[in-house]
DNA sequence: GTGGTCTAGACCACC
DNA sequence: GTGGTCTAGACCACA
């Protein structure tokens, strides 16, 4: 279910975070509805419950989702509609563009990476 | 010389080397031109002179500098053209943008927020 | 007859055990009156056998209920006068209280937020 | 330096949490000066590495700290002047409170034992 | 030395 | 079965 590249950079937990933010924006969980369990998640990975978790934890903080000990995982109410999630991606973009910006890069290269990268297709 | 913000998350190395293809892209330094000393810098700056020595080399990697052992550190001639360099800005554009879609945020807040960083000026 | 949150972060068992010992103070459940069998209140609320049967021991354990095996479950005939409800109770509000003191807020704030609690009326 | 108590049911994370906000509120950990490493933390509490990470996590989370890799841990410039925080310690009172109302615990009991926690000195 | 990530495996309370 | 806590120990990047 998770597509998960132990070898990128991106720490695991944070794949995690990003995989399940796209399902739920994508609809396939849905506010309110039951997350598959930590445990089972593990399994199917094949990783350590403790880096499911910390993925589930800090979904948690952001008010993505909401667990209740004994019962299990649950989208939040208010789903991916979360202004903090947002923040903290744009802040990323920020931080690079300013980057490229300083190495000399032009305007319309990132232009034109950002065009390109919205037409494609979401896997 | 240097502007270092200790208290960024930027490692303090990155820090380092952007200042100085700054310099050398605002003609501070110029190509075949020597480049201060390792130690100066760390004197200069206050910081480990491990940490310059990882600046440095990085640059001679990335081949915007080159070092001649016992002799000193200069600009390349080639100076700032480097593929390698804006190929990593770029990457991580690429990353952070990739990201942001995931997220769910358009198109249109990238790019408003990429005119909104080129339109400032360089300090 | 027992109003149960599923979301709520309060144990389910929990949430039984303050219903039911608030039905015996509002006098719905009299002294020595019989309980609704375990299997009973179950069926009615949807939850499992098991965290019922923990709900009741529990409030067996504080003297608060007693069950004749074979029989049923009956209210005590001290009913809900027992220092041990209260104790667990009060031992709750002192340590967040305790807590709230050690982050720093003001005795004024708990004191208020209690009058505004007992200001409104019990459903 | 930490008064921790492995026997409470309050896990060692949250006292370690709270010990470090009471420390800095009392001024001995003063605004973005650096606050000791979790590794050394760990061994004078003899606690595991991982636990006191938990808890230097959570209170960068709450923006009450900020780590900077390979250098250290920092009291935030805002120091404990967090809105979150206290914001759950009030709702953790609430919560315990109306637990108390439904028990029949009168509003005098409860305001007494808040007078007496407050007229203590702090440890 | 510092913090950050990850694994492995234990024990607990709750359902 | 579920999530939550804790320990032990490994490896990494950064200073």
């Amino acid at each position: 279910m998770l597509n998960i590249d132990k070898r990128s950079r991106v720490p695991i937990y944070e794949q995690v975070k990003n995989q399940i933010i796209m399902l739920i924006r994508l609809g396939v969980f849905k506010p309110n509805s039951q997350l598959p369990s930590i445990r089972s998640v593990a399994l199917d990975t094949g990783l350590n419950v403790n880096t499911i978790k910390r993925a589930f934890s800090d979904l948690e903080a952001d008010g993505v989702i909401y667990s209740l000990p004994g019962r299990g995982s649950f989208v939040s109410s208010t789903g991916i509609k979360n202004k903090n999630i947002f923040k903290k991606a744009m802040d990323e973009v920020k931080a690079s563009v300013e980057n490229a910006k300083v190495k000399g890069i032009p305007q319309e290269e990132c232009i034109k990476l950002i065009e390109q990268i919205y037409s494609q297709k979401e896997e």
